[in-house]
DNA sequence: TCTTGACTTAAAGTTTACTTTAACTTGTAT
DNA sequence: ATACAAGTTAAAGTAAACTTTAAGTCAAGA
C-alpha cells in the first residue's frame, strides 16, 4: 500500500507542510518519488511514529538527523544508534518522572480550589496547613548549594 | 528569608534574564522591590514552582498570565482558576500517557539494537517478526478515517 | 575614592520549528 | 480541451520564548 503526501499527513494529523519541511531537512530519505511526487509506504508510518515519539521529548530535528543518517550508513552505526536510543529512553524516564511530580502538584491545586470554592474564600487557606494532601516537594531544592559552601 | 534575582536563578537553575523576563510579562506580579531591586520571598519560590509546572505542559506564558490576572482578582475567580487548573491537570495526565506509549516505543527500540547487535546485522531483524517484546501501537492509527468514509 | 559585582531597563537579536507564498507541474474528471 | 485538485520548489515570513547588548545605578570592600 502506498499514499500521497496528502493521505500521509490526514493520518499523522499534521499539514502537509511539516511532511515536507522534514524532508527539506533530510529526516524521510526512505520516501521515493514518482513522477517528482512523494510516494509514502507502510514502513513509512513506523518511522513516523518513532519520529513523534523523538519530537515528543524535545529532541531537536537537527538531532534526529544525525539518527537518520546513522541509520543510512547501515550496521557499522548499531552501537551509536544503540547508544543514542538508550539516552533518548532515559530522557523519556526523566521526564515522565517530572511530569508525574507536576501532577502532583496540579491535584494539590485541584484540593485547593475545592477547599476554598468551598469556604468561598481562599483567605483562610493560605495560612491553613492541616488537613490537606501531602505535597512532597520542597519549596528550595535540597540540591541547592548555599553561598559560603561553594 | 529573602532572595535576590541572582539567587532564586541559581537555586531554580535558570539565567536570571529568564526571569526578569517572566517578571516583564506580568507573570511575577508579587515579586517586591527594594532601591529598584526584585526582592524574592519563600512564597514566591511556590509560585515558581507551579509556573515550572505549567512550562513542563507547553502552557504558553500567555496563558500562564491570564491565571496571574485572575489569582490578582481574588475570590471572585475561584472558579475560573479551577477549571484553568482542572484543565491543565488533564493535559498533563494526557502528555504522561503519549510519553508512555513512547517509552514503549523506544524499549522496542532497544531490544531491536541488543538482537540486532548480538547478530552483527540488522538485515534478519527487519523481516523476523517473532520473539519480539510487543508494540500495541498499530502502524496506522485506529481513528484513521478513509477517504470514503468522508 | 575608586573599583567591582550585581543589579536595573529598553530594545534588538537569536533560535527553532514550522508556515506561507508564489510560481509552476501533473493527473483526473467533465 | 479545459478546469480543478493536489502535488512540487525555493524563499520569505511567523511565533514564542528567551538571550544579549548597551547604558546606567548602587552598595560594599580595598
Amino acid at each position: 500500500m502506498s499514499y500521497s503526501i496528502g493521505e500521509v499527513a490526514k493520518i499523522m494529523g499534521v499539514p502537509t507542510s511539516t511532511l515536507r519541511y522534514y524532508d527539506s531537512m533530510g529526516l524521510l530519505p526512505e520516501v521515493r518519488r514518482e513522477n517528482g511526487r512523494r510516494v509514502f509506504e507502510d514502513r513509512d508510518f513506523k518511522w513516523l511514529r518513532v519520529l513523534n515519539c523523538m519530537k515528543k521529548i524535545n529532541m531537536p530535528v537537527s538531532k534526529i538527523k544525525e539518527y537518520v543518517e546513522l541509520v543510512q550508513q547501515g550496521d557499522s552505526t548499531l552501537e551509536a544508534r544503540y547508544a543514542m536510543i538508550l539516552e533518548q529512553k532515559q530522557n523519556i524516564e526523566q521526564e515522565i518522572a517530572e511530569l508525574e511530580r507536576c501532577r502532583k502538584e496540579f491535584e494539590y491545586k485541584e484540593w485547593y480550589y475545592q477547599t476554598a470554592i468551598k469556604a468561598g474564600t481562599e483567605k483562610d487557606l493560605a495560612t491553613l496547613m492541616v488537613d490537606r494532601p501531602t505535597l512532597d516537594i520542597d519549596i528550595i531544592p535540597k540540591n541547592y548549594k548555599s553561598k559560603e559552601v561553594e
